[in-house]
RNA sequence: GCGGCUAUCGUCAAGUGGUUAAGACACAGGAUUGUGGCUCCUGCAUCACGGGUUCGAAUCCCGUUAGCCGCCCCA
């Protein structure tokens, strides 16, 4: 048996009718906030996500999938074709390519600033998990074109009540400033000034994390690490006058807009290239993959991908997650209303007249089945029932005979015989 | 990339060395011959795969594969 990829998964229409709600009140949501969704390819160049995710990234350094045709797999045996150049990637995240659109469409040009949202599929090739899948839908934002601090509040809120809004009942929201490139060398310095004597009790990640980028020790999962950054200087004690405003009115605004948040000096997002606005919301209770929503600002990105120098912040959700999240409390949902017909003809006459009348049925937008498999009457029934339909149309001889149809309300338990314009009139009042 | 756990019918799940592998749900058919939801009856698995141990294995051992969970990272 041919079994599906590891890491990917199949929505069964159960499963498909939640998510369908979900996104549709998501987008319906950030509509209201004043963000148009937009689409873009499925895969991109690796350049792309290379410049646009941070050379440097896991994301980038071993989990991205390459795509390739079989003619160019063929061209790259040979020699013919340059992975580095021409080579194609299955998108990791969003917000590489809607830079990528917003540059190649100049949509600086308009408005601005720009508010953005999408919605789909992205793939990263990391062991599978509680919470993290190869293949997970995100859904994110991206409000291009200010530095206002209210943009980066907006977004957060906007976040927040859509978690909220699914049901999940508790969740922490995250908020940290990780500062521009004015304040990092500062920082960094302070770091090493404490680090310096313990290097060597470090772990090998750290070790190398210390000259190139010291922030990130602070996000070392090893205990005994840990213990050494204890006390560590943090990122807000050293932030430039400029990220220090931004951070304060941050507050004040998402104070303004009623969104409960704490201050977290931990949050260092993966993604090289966040400046200023970090921010989590996460939610216990979904194994070690806690966390649903990510973002931040991201000042510099639009610039290093070749477009013009446009400030913006943004977040991305993972709705699988979410999914899980609000799920849990979830109450049982209650058997839907029966709706529609299920037409039950005996003999390939019976059938014929009735698949008119199914025609009929579902011009007027009404739910219409057909017995195809030839069952008895006690088995047509009993499928009836389980298709959930209001009424059993059943035809057989007598009907035939007649020229009507037997109608059957599958609520009430009531029968009657009319003809199948009076059934028509009668379900259309 | 590293580590742990698991693998019995479509689903959940008993069974831990010994003749026909419980049960429940689902599914199919039926209960004096054209009628649902309740009830009753009937049917429905050689225990992931490959080796080994043993007189004998679903039950013990090894390997493979898959899934789950954790580390890392992230949504």
């Amino acid at each position: 048996m041919i079994q599906k990829p590891k890491g990917m998964r199949d929505f069964l229409p159960e499963d498909v009718v939640k998510i369908r709600e979900l996104e549709q009140r998501f987008i319906r949501l950030s509509e209201q906030y004043g963000f148009r969704e937009i689409r873009y390819p499925m895969f991109e160049k690796t350049e792309l996500f290379e410049r646009g995710v941070g050379e440097t990234t896991d994301i980038v350094t071993k989990e991205m999938f390459r795509v390739i045709s079989a003619a160019n797999l063929e061209k790259y045996k040979t020699g013919d074709y340059d992975l580095k150049k021409e080579g194609l990637t299955l998108r990791p995240e969003g917000t590489a390519s809607v830079m990528r659109s917003f540059i190649e469409n100049k949509l600086y040009a308009q408005a601005m600033p720009m508010k953005l949202s999408y919605l789909g599929s992205n793939f990263r090739n990391e062991r599978p998990q509680a919470g993290r899948f190869r293949e997970f839908t995100q859904f994110g934002v991206e409000t291009l074109g200010s530095d206002d601090a209210f943009c980066d509040a907006e977004v957060i809120d906007l976040a927040a009540t859509m978690i909220r809004q699914s049901g999940v009942p508790s969740i922490d929201t995250l908020i940290n400033s990780v500062g521009c490139p004015v304040c990092h060398p500062v920082f960094h310095e302070a770091l090493r000034d404490l680090l310096s004597d313990k290097l060597e009790r470090l772990c090998g990640d750290c070790q190398s994390r210390f000259d190139k980028n010291p922030l990130r020790i602070i996000d070392c999962k090893v205990p005994a690490d840990q213990a050494l950054i204890q006390g560590h200087p943090v990122m807000l004690d050293y932030l430039c006058k400029d990220c220090r405003d931004h951070f304060d009115q941050l507050q004040h605004y998402l104070d303004a807009l009623g969104v409960d948040f704490e201050i977290d000096p931990n949050i260092v997002r993966g993604l090289d290239y966040y400046v200023k606005t970090a921010f989590e919301i996460k939610h216990d209770g979904l194994g070690a993959q806690s966390s649903i929503c990510g973002g931040g600002r991201y000042d510099g990105l639009v610039e290093n991908l070749g477009g013009p120098d446009i400030p913006g912040v943004g977040f991305g959700m993972g709705m699988d997650r979410l999914l899980m999240a609000a799920d849990l409390y979830r109450e049982e949902a209650d058997r839907p209303e029966r709706q529609g017909s299920f037409l039950i003809g005996f003999g390939p006459q019976a059938k014929l007249e009735l698949v008119e009348l199914l025609a009929e049925l579902r011009e007027r937008g009404l739910i219409a089945e057909l017995e195809v498999n030839d069952r008895s009457m006690k088995a047509a029934m009993k499928q009836a029932d389980r298709m959930n339909a209001r009424y059993a149309i059943i035809v057989g001889e007598d009907e035939l005979a007649q020229g009507k149809i037997a109608v059957r309300d599958l609520e009430r338990s009531e029968q009657q015989l009319m003809t199948a314009e009076e059934f028509l009139r009668r379900v259309e009042e």
